[in-house]
DNA sequence: ACCCACATTGACGTTTACGTAAACGTTAAC
DNA sequence: GTTAACGTTTACGTAAACGTCAATGTGGGT
């Protein structure tokens, strides 16, 4: 799968945007959340993000940072593009009727046994290869090796 | 008919084995883990798993089945099937040599990290869905609405 | 005016993870 | 002995998520 986070190449590891009225070309914001410009194009035609237009070139808000590191926060915990864009609908849905914010209720109640459903899996996991680490650095111990020396 | 009643059809998700030297056939284990018989083969094509063989027919010991288990865990985390076979392999390498056994610890702490990683990926959404689920309960409430009333 | 880096829109290619027939063998039941 | 339920291999099809040209436009610096 290969979805890295993001690497942080600089020190500016705050997932605060610096200015709420910056506004980013396609190249950086594809630098920054290591994606190559066609990845976030291609979000676009999927619906995902609607950056605003001048001329013919792209121009991204913070808003649509966001949205971005929204969408391939989703990506990473293995949710495809069409499951992303009705996640971020929910947070868009009409919140006056009645019946919509039952089923939205609905949907979140959902999606949150979903994601825990997720979590008892990765921690099982987790708890296997701690086991793993375990093991191999006692076994190193034993034969008078130290596990941390590169 | 046969002697025994049919076994239930429903999903038996008992992770237990019943009998540690059972065997099962490909469609049994593709109803318990609720897959088609296609997937299975196509697991084994990939090298993911090698059940024994009677003349052409496939059988899955309860070490098959487990692996099976394993396999299904490790996509419901968004790996790949080659990274799931490379992390199945952790399991068997060989523990003798030192440079092996430094490398699966080296490997293991890796994965660990990038697991530790999702599941900070993991907390962070369902933090945000349980803030939409609590508003949205409020905003029922003050409606005057119980919002588990089905 | 020219260059360069970056932008755009098609359009076709690629990988992954299977689905979907087709054509066939095996065993058990009736 | 035929049917039914299950199994097999081989092979082509497909949806998702981009990659990779190609052809073209555009804005800024010198």
């Amino acid at each position: 799968m290969s979805v890295a986070a993001p690497p942080a190449a600089s020190a500016a590891k705050s997932s605060a945007p610096r200015d709420l009225s910056r506004i980013y070309s396609i190249a950086e914001l594809a630098r920054e959340f290591a994606v190559t410009p066609r990845t976030i194009r291609f979000y676009e035609d999927e619906g995902l993000i609607k950056p605003r237009r001048q001329g013919t070139q792209r121009l991204y808000s913070a808003g649509d940072r966001a949205r971005l590191g929204w969408i391939l926060r989703g990506k990473r915990l293995g949710f495809s593009l069409a499951e992303i864009r009705q996640l971020l609908d929910l947070y868009h849905v009409d919140r006056t009727g009645l019946q919509q914010m039952r089923e939205l209720l609905r949907r979140s109640r959902l999606h949150i046994e979903e994601l825990e459903r997720r979590r008892r899996d990765l921690d099982a996991q987790i708890g296997e290869f701690k086991d793993v680490e375990t093991q191999v650095v006692a076994e190193l111990r034993q034969r008078g090796v130290d596990p941390d020396s590169d």
